[in-house]
DNA sequence: TTGTAAGCGTTATCAT
DNA sequence: ATGATAACGCTTACAA
């Protein structure tokens, strides 16, 4: 019994194998790791794992010696033991509702940069702005070892910060500042971005006011953006009519057909504030197909900036939130918590108003508010 | 000595901390683990493993207990563990050049939503076209234990397929199809497609053509293109004027730029193909601002079929490619090979012609050339 | 159906 | 600076 249990577990594999001899069984193959490098450059696995990961406590010689063994085996070290190893896998995750807006797109792009210049990898989701969704990726993430974690917005699923907390992951919320909530959260102050336009509106005469917002289920920035609207109206006592007030999704074509349902009643708006670039490029489009000339008879804004938006006639006043620095802001901040370090990272990104040329004074015969 | 190495390295920890005494030292934390739950359950750690992994395997009455003490416990298993027992890591790698171009972004959404239904998870990073990013980003995928891979194009860094080859790594290339080399990549022909496109044009009476293509320098799926539309052409023994000849990169403004100098040359084309909808746009925006009409006066079309292509006035003729599909069917094929089975998937996808109204006839005065 | 314990390929802790 | 070897947390023969 104790013989059998003795000594190196790796001395049992080896000899198992009479030298030289029989047709290699089992397994997928007789790999090279770790270990095959060691011997063939007669030193231990502790050498080459450190030739490896601190090549300045090694000598030299063995350092090179080393180099030329592993590039010869061809050795590619392997993740998983490493990560079992150091409890580290350098795998960031971050889950976003979609891929298919250009702004996250545009993020996912520049965290994927940012974390491959630190050496480390993305794992990337998709929630669909499902919450559910978005805490089930979340915890797969979880358990494929993620060392930090970036999600969208500020509300999720009613679990998920505890279990991210119980679990330790560092976390980051994107798209959505929160004064509040100072440290968590990094990107735009959507609802003060929307006051400040809507006032930009209100400071051309503009008091009948529709929406064309996204809609804001599940969706908290959304929300906020609505909000910040809707303050500062009522900061003049203005308010938007029920049936001036449309959500959409993410689509032209949607846009075109709620500004012609927005443009069919009576009164009419004078503004249209809408909730992101295509539902604006639609209700552009279909304002000029209906004869109205904006901005003459009527202004709209949008929220984002993409290139179309400067590019058709006439170029769309717009918000423009740098989303790609939104996500190096994340990957920064979260990298510095890894590393104890502390984040000096601006948590506000700026949403600015980029002034063109579809907002103006609001038409003579729509002044009758007042 | 022999006493020394004995048993089991676990009892060895477990008698290191006195029965319930003493601070607690070292380490992250006495984090739950399967041994922990194994415990708490009564049972071994066999046994909860199997009554997660096939949990019809176990008995009813294990299987619950342990799914109680799972949940109580909290504890989320680990999947580097995992990964370094079975070899498996349940994660695949995307490659991508860009997300911003928005097939891209489709298909990466795409690719997500279908590892996700399977219990897989992507891995997504961007090469910007760079062949040698592309090489290094692959490498780290396959040191991080990727399951398989998905890339972009037929033809990358002159090691990586050796490379792949040597790790085992399954591996598709997507966005392009090669009959040559069908079963390793999936995607449209993008050669045919433009032949297919640029006879629709030629049937128009169209023989001065020009093109605005996307730069062909790492890029196969451009340049197929680009020699579809010459092979076209050269059926019928036309040819592009090298002034005609541009290249771009992916920007209306680009698209703008390179329209107005196609057409301040002399003589001037009649019909330009475009090679990707930004660039598209671009080039008929321009042309309408230079008083041209489209189609009357110049022919502009496309690749690609993103909402604004149909919007716009004109709408423009461009070829559409289910780059969704495109995501899908590189997974299906994927997990196929990993399974086992044969995929039966189709590796071509149709790249259609979607006829719009941004070209038409040959305006008269072009025709003299016949 | 369940338990025992070897093994996955690294890193990290000690010695030396 | 280098080497032995335990440990990381799980899966999987093999045994019972």
């Amino acid at each position: 019994m104790s013989t059998k249990h003795r000594p190196a577990t790796r001395a049992k594999r080896a000899q198992a194998k009479q030298p030289d001899a029989k047709p290699a069984p089992a397994k997928p193959a007789g790999n090279v790791g770790l270990r095959q490098v060691a011997k063939a450059a007669g030193v231990s696995t502790a050498t080459v794992s450190r030739a490896i990961n601190k090549p300045e406590v090694v000598s030299q010689e063995l350092r090179e010696r080393i180099a030329s063994v592993v590039e010869r085996l061809g050795w590619v070290p392997d993740g998983a033991a490493r990560a079992l190893a150091t409890r580290r896998s350098g795998v960031f995750g971050a889950v976003f509702p979609t891929l298919t807006h250009g702004d996250f797109a545009r993020a996912a792009h520049a965290i994927q940069d940012e974390l491959l210049k630190r050496g480390y990898t993305l794992l990337l989701a998709c929630s669909e702005y499902d919450p559910k969704q978005e805490f089930q990726q979340a915890r797969k993430f979880v358990e494929r070892g993620v060392d930090a974690l970036i999600l969208v917005g500020q509300s999720h699923h009613a679990d998920l910060a505890a279990f991210l907390d119980r679990q330790r992951v560092p976390t980051i919320n994107t798209f959505a500042y929160d004064p509040t909530a100072h440290g968590t959260c990094v990107g735009p102050d959507n609802r003060k971005a929307l006051y400040r336009l809507t006032k930009y509106l209100i400071e051309f005469g503009h008091t009948d006011f529709a929406t064309i917002a996204q809609s804001t289920e599940s969706n908290d920035r959304a929300l906020a953006r609505l909000e910040g609207t809707k303050d500062a109206l009522a900061e003049r006592g203005y308010a938007i009519r029920p049936q001036h007030m449309l959500f959409g999704r993410w689509s032209i074509d949607e846009g075109r057909k709620l500004c012609r349902q927005l443009m069919t009643t009576s009164p009419r708006p004078t503004a249209i504030v809408c909730g992101n670039p295509y539902l604006t490029i639609g209700a552009v489009l279909e304002a000029q197909e209906m004869g109205l000339r904006v901005p003459d008879d009527v202004s709209i804004v949008g929220y984002d900036d993409i290139e179309i938006m400067a590019q058709i006639a006439p170029p769309i006043t717009t918000i423009r939130v740098q989303s790609d620095l939104v996500g190096r802001f994340a990957v920064a901040h979260l990298i510095a918590r890894l590393e104890g370090r502390d984040a000096p990272v601006p948590f506000e990104c700026d949403a600015e108003i980029v002034v063109r040329k579809s907002a103006g004074p609001a038409p003579r015969s729509a002044a009758r508010r007042r």
